[in-house]
DNA sequence: CTGAAAGCGCTTACAG
DNA sequence: CTGAAAGCGCTTACAG
């Protein structure tokens, strides 16, 4: 910046305010200054200014795993929603871990950045709660921190569900069976609470069951077809779950939507190709990533104290084959 | 710091090496500049430290697009190997806009970056050279730049374009096409050149068709098949290519392997639950980004001068049922 | 509208 | 083995 400053023939600072458009720069010295900067191909040095407690321009997020096809979708728009603003963003994956994740946030903090986006490994983790009354600005996407007050942004998990449901009770089923995978989510157990609630006005037997990996689910699947009162509709609680169902079907033999009927919540492009496509809820993956970085953005820029709002945003039903629509 | 210091009784310096696991300070002091840093919550000034000619402990990773599900299989894996090494990963995505590439590589280098990792839009941008020979170290993945010397990791696109098409062969086929999207990428071109080679090995005839989009796709396929030396086999050469393929297949009624074999280049889990599952020309996403990062990190300690290790890493075919085996 | 002084929190020599 | 001094490159008050 001295040599910036020398050039132009000025002081410093009025290489600093020309930088930071400052005003009451006189526009002759800002236009000198300017061409000193190019002719020097001079660039502030980030880590001088955050040392004199500048923005350090940065957020961060924590997604459980970046290759899953939900998260992938919502880091690519937090990222760019941060870039649009100026910001880079630190991308890190817990792998579900929650000591993985408090050792990045920890990291994080200190780098520094001046806001964090995260989706909890684990909503009940201790350590959040101090995170979250932490000076650091947070955001949690998806999953919100249980005990805690801070800005989340959601989807209509339960009310996404309940449309689920509806569908398949409009398409005259009468045994809805709920499956689900890793229901200790936030979010999952929400869509087991819609599926509960929309058959208990119905007034039509529930039946939850838990799938663990797929050598469980050949078991736990062929039984319950094998049982008096099979099911006659699926509603399969996340993707990975939805997959997996629709693996084993097929190993026994059973055929959608001809012996069952079944609608998903969580949507992938690759359903469409599926035999039958499947009809899933659709979550808005890139928005939830934009608006938590926008919300969490503004709250960097307001600086006001620990807020807690609570955005939900709404969900699809993707009608497709799986829930024995389109059929002619 | 110097709270600490004063804390434990001792100078700024024994503070700053104990940190710093330097050797040369008594155990008995380390021990109460510990406690002292334990009991005051210390933590030491990231942005301090690098003012002073520290390593920046942070690389960043450029992509096109990080819902691609190549990328971002690729971006975890980088990401994990940084964590593992104390690395923060800034992670962004041009959307193939060689200016937005550009203007990330900038913010990170000033941010500042000890490497980068990019996946650059286009190989051919002039702007690349100049990175290239900047101070920055710099490791490409999947595509190298053309005309600079740089340390680059990449897959066997070329063999692999090869191994599938001999595949095809040795199930009799002798007009295999070769279809295309996205023809200005490098790797695309090798893979199309390894389909040459091929068939020109073979004494077989070569055509290669170009696909911009789904509604061209579906004249370019009709015309195609309606020709009277239609094709008894595609080598679809990347993934989207792929995906457009069989839909417009299905969209034509023309159905695989019955009509026509197929051999795709970029697995995907999903194709293993399509009709029929497809066989591909699987990439090793995950070693490619922990390779590269990995990489990156020991060029980063070495501070050697820029080097130009080309390393390839190999491709694995997954036979399933569109090339026409597992038929029974 | 402009500049000289002091300081952000650390580390690199340099002495002891 | 330990510490006092100087400086990394910027910005915030404070004067003019």
């Amino acid at each position: 910046m001295e040599d910036v400053a020398r050039a132009a023939g000025v002081g410093p600072m009025t290489v600093s305010r020309t930088i930071n458009g400052h005003p009451y720069v006189a526009n002759e010295t800002a236009k000198k200054v300017r061409a000193a900067i190019r002719q020097l191909g001079y660039r502030p040095n980030h880590a001088a200014r955050i040392l004199t407690g500048q923005l350090s321009k940065a957020i961060g997020l924590i997604v459980p795993d970046l290759a899953d096809t939900f998260f992938s979708v919502v880091s690519h728009a937090v990222q760019e929603a941060a870039r649009e603003a100026g910001y880079l963003a630190w991308l890190a994956a817990s792998n579900g871990d929650p000591s993985i994740e408090e050792a990045q946030i920890e990291q994080m903090t200190h780098h520094p950045v001046d806001g964090i986006l995260l989706v909890p490994a684990n909503s009940q983790s201790k350590y959040l709660k101090t995170v979250a009354t932490g000076s650091t600005p947070l955001v949690t996407i998806d999953r919100p921190i249980e005990g805690a007050v801070t800005d989340s942004v959601e989807v209509e998990n339960r009310a996404g569900a309940r449309i689920a449901v509806e569908h398949l009770i409009s398409h005259g089923c009468k045994k809805i069976t709920c499956m689900v995978m890793n229901s200790h989510l936030q979010p999952v157990r929400q869509r087991i609470a819609g599926y509960e609630e929309c058959l208990r006005h119905a007034n039509l037997p529930r039946r939850k069951v838990t799938l663990s990996d797929e050598a469980t689910a050949q078991k736990v699947l062929s039984a319950l077809f094998d049982s008096p009162d099979r099911p006659d509709a699926l509603f399969t609680a996340n993707n990975a779950c939805t997959i997996c169902v629709i693996k084993t079907l097929r190993t026994l033999g059973i055929e959608v939507p001809k012996d069952v009927l079944l609608v998903g919540f969580d949507d992938v492009d690759f359903y469409t190709l599926l035999n039958p496509p499947v009809t899933t809820i659709r979550q808005p993956a890139a928005e939830l990533g934009r608006t938590s970085a926008r919300l969490l953005l503004q709250k960097i820029r307001s600086t006001s104290s620990t807020s807690s709002a609570r955005t939900v945003l709404p969900v699809t039903l993707m009608v497709r084959e799986s829930c024995g629509c389109h059929r002619s």
